[in-house]
DNA sequence: GACTAGTTGGCATTAACTGCCAGGAAGACA
DNA sequence: TGTCTTCCTGGCAGTTAATGCCAACTAGTC
């Protein structure tokens, strides 16, 4: 059930989201205060600061739920499917289950832009991939039997771990590639030719 | 011609680093204040902040350095040396530039278990990424013929950026990897089963 | 209509920085 | 050697993000 507090919250964060973005396109991230943010969204500070933990969280914010997201879909991948595919397929799932794409632009560009921004955001992203890897970890498992062998004893396997930073690393190229040219050409695309040149198959 | 005023500088650098990191891994990294450092290097908290721009350049602050040194190793290659093999070339050379194998181990565990100091490195490492793509381009120009066109217009060619990213990401993995064990493994050999990963070749 | 529980805002505080200014030490020059 | 310039240092005040605490308030409960 939904109560009158859930709600007027959700009034709030919007409230707040949308005043934070307007400003920082306005004006730039760090030339905007969050006492300025608070002051026109009208809360108080104190308050902006119990909904979104840090300055950052209100560009970066909402992506824990789409990590969940992009987690669960790659799990539910079918066994057959390699571990490229399984994440592609994840990817492709939180592009289409994003916001507006203008929002996603104008989102990413602040992000390419911002030094401060982006480290928080490659610090999001981490996370994501270590819940990736263990998942990853399973996939090769099964399919492959390379010497590399998985012993159960303090010897790594760097594989499932790699190609996770790999595919992330594709992600990022090709979205900045994106926002730097607003948007013009299609993400899924850039994805795949910089996979391409990274695997050498294309 | 190295004057008294240079030779301090370097002294007071080199005991505020050192103060720094004994702190950051005694008490750890946000529990160890800019304040506290200051007083224990005999040093003004003012003056620390003019040495070191950031807390955090205190643990990543000298890879600029290194990241001149990178590109100028992988542009010196021989122009028949795959763009692969001049990153590789490169890296090579960063590992054994470094300082004593025990200070490294030890900021690169501090680097991997505080998220902001992740972040940050992987902020500076990203600008090392910047200045690689232009020199990984040319090598790429050179030597392949594939259908994707190199239009001197606005279409991206998003290959040598994607590879140095994937390089990066196989760097990160691997380093973890061998950080999180205390260095007894080859770090050199962790890259190339990381790449291996990726690329599907050995 | 009272009671509980969750929410909000103000106040004080901390920690990372930054600008400003006075004082001092290094180096140049007579 | 004495002076003068130049650069460096330290202290102080101020800004900004972020956190803890407490009093006032308000939605939901009985």
């Amino acid at each position: 059930m939904t109560t009158l507090w859930d709600r007027s919250r959700q009034v709030a964060v919007q409230a707040i989201l949308d005043t934070a973005i307007r400003l920082f396109a306005e004006q730039g991230y760090e030339q905007t205060t969050v006492a300025q943010i608070a002051r026109e969204a009208g809360i108080s500070q104190r308050s902006l600061f119990r909904y979104f933990g840090t300055k950052e969280d209100l560009v970066c914010g909402d992506q824990e739920a789409l990590g969940e997201l992009l987690k669960q879909t790659v799990e539910q991948q079918p066994a057959e499917v390699s571990a490229w595919d399984a994440l592609r397929a994840g990817l492709e799932v939180i592009l289409t289950a994003n916001h507006t794409p203008e929002r996603v632009l104008e989102l990413s560009r602040l992000i390419f832009d911002t030094p401060s921004l982006q480290a928080r955001y490659i610090e999001k992203r981490l996370r994501w991939q270590a819940e990736l890897v263990p998942v990853i970890q399973a996939r090769l498992g099964t399919g492959i039997g390379i010497g590399t062998g998985i012993r159960p004893g303090p010897a790594p396997d760097p594989r499932a771990k790699a190609i996770v930073a790999t595919v992330f690393a594709c992600v990022d190229t090709a979205t900045e590639l994106w926002a730097r040219h607003d948007g013009r050409l299609d993400l899924a695309d850039l994805y795949d030719q910089c996979l391409a040149a990274v695997r050498g198959r294309g």
